[in-house]
DNA sequence: ATTTGTTCCGTACGGCGTACGATATTTTTT
DNA sequence: AAAAAATATCGTACGCCGTACGGAACAAAT
């Protein structure tokens, strides 16, 4: 049992650096003292998610960040303390980016709402998927964000408890189908071919190694889905249909 | 434009390794020329597997994984080209360890089945929803899988599009529940405090740095989540909110 | 003028995936 | 039986990564 003693548990750092703009009406600018920043934290953290949208969160690296400015790497250490900080701070940024519509007020567009501005948000800032395994921090824009779905939940006859839950169902749906589209792009790219151009550069081996296994369903559905996204986009009927079906029962529930 | 020439676009190398137990009828043991593998490739995968399941993905480096056999890390490349092809052998061994239970009549049982099958399982390897964000890879046990749950929708009065879709609603939301867990058995692990810890000890600091924004509804649902939080476990009710949800939109459809 | 707290940055450490080449071991061919 | 060919093992090394550390340049407080 590795058990630290008695640390009165210290405030987490990455909220102040969150909240640096709204934090306190104080104004104290408070002259430092040694050489003044060449640049802007803010400045750093758009940088971050420029590059991130350009090309990935992997190609976010101390250095590669660092150099953009014509900074030594290790001189971004003095803007935030680690990477992990630095990823936190980029997801608030990008969710501050966003500008939400006003909410309508047929109960059924909001939902749908908030599932579509939570999809566009992904499409725009795929990595935000990536990070959110790293925490789902509470920044200004975040909250921001969180108090406007629950809005948009409001006065449905919901408890507070099926509120929350209610958002966490409409936005993690539309993170599902931001994933399957991220992953469907990535894939085209590390293989460099189409969806369609890989199944066929594989029907052959596929045949002869699922040989002796059969799979009806499978091969019918599959079948319908290759017909079908030839023509129209998957990913975008994905959305449609499963969006539907969800907010059907959340209004069901409502009206029960 | 970078485009290779006109390569007949190579057969994916991992689909023989991921078929390598049902691939064709014809059994050629083949006596290879050199030295006998000192393990079986399935003892390396599960070897990976367990490590993955005891202490996270990030874990499992070619290096720790050799060494359990008393290899050299290099010597894994005999087994596997790339440890990206390991994770996708990895996935689907994993899949393969569950076994489904046969599906009920009652079509609402079937399809919570099919939600709580994979929540259960991502509970069980966590690390899956990573290795998902690489690819959804079409082994052996994955496709047994996905024929299951296929026949868990099949009958229903979907089209074929719409039971895909289906699926990939009801495991997806399977999916998200599992990662709130994981994300928050993790903040746990690194802040060394639980979530009530946490809340406690940066309770100042929220008031001070939020102060002069408001989040009436954030607060008021905050609060009653805190509440019923501590007794009752929260992700838990997550999934029966949700997936009740869920599934009554699925089932008010088919019998429109 | 001196002290003090910052910023900047070069160097370096340990860890990762893996390319490469040497060596040992087994089967195939002669 | 000997030589050749193919395979397994593994040590070394390269280029990445995040970042700990220490020194130098700098600006404000003393």
């Amino acid at each position: 049992m590795s058990h630290v003693p008695d640390q009165p548990a210290q405030p987490d750092p990455s909220l102040r650096l969150l909240w640096r703009h709204r934090s306190g009406g104080g104004e104290e600018p408070k002259a430092r003292r040694g050489p003044k920043q060449k640049v802007s934290l803010d400045e750093v953290v758009d940088a971050a998610v420029d590059l991130a949208d350009a090309e990935g969160l992997a190609a976010v690296t101390m250095r590669a960040l660092a150099q953009r400015f014509g900074l030594g790497a290790m001189t971004l250490y003095t803007y935030i303390p680690s990477r992990d900080a630095l990823l936190v701070l980029m997801a608030d940024q990008a969710v501050g980016r966003t500008e939400v519509p006003d909410l309508p007020e047929d109960p059924r567009e909001r939902l749908e709402l908030v599932a579509r501005v939570q999809h566009d948000e992904l499409r725009a800032h795929p990595w935000l998927l990536e990070v959110q395994d790293v925490r789902p921090w509470l920044g200004p824009n975040m909250s921001d964000r969180y108090e406007w779905q629950l809005q948009a939940v409001d006065g449905l006859g919901l408890t507070d408890l099926e509120m929350d839950q209610t958002v966490a169902v409409l936005i993690g749906f539309a993170g599902n189908i931001a994933r399957s589209e991220l992953m469907k792009r990535r894939a085209e790219q590390v293989t460099g071919m189409t969806e369609a151009e890989w199944w066929e550069a594989n029907y052959e081996t596929l045949n002869e190694v699922m040989a002796g296994t059969h799979y009806p369903l499978a091969n019918r559905v599959g079948t319908a889905a290759g017909e079908a996204y030839q023509a129209a986009t998957d990913p975008a009927r994905e959305l449609d249909y499963g969006l539907a079906r969800i907010i059907d029962g959340i209004l069901a529930h409502v009206r029960k």
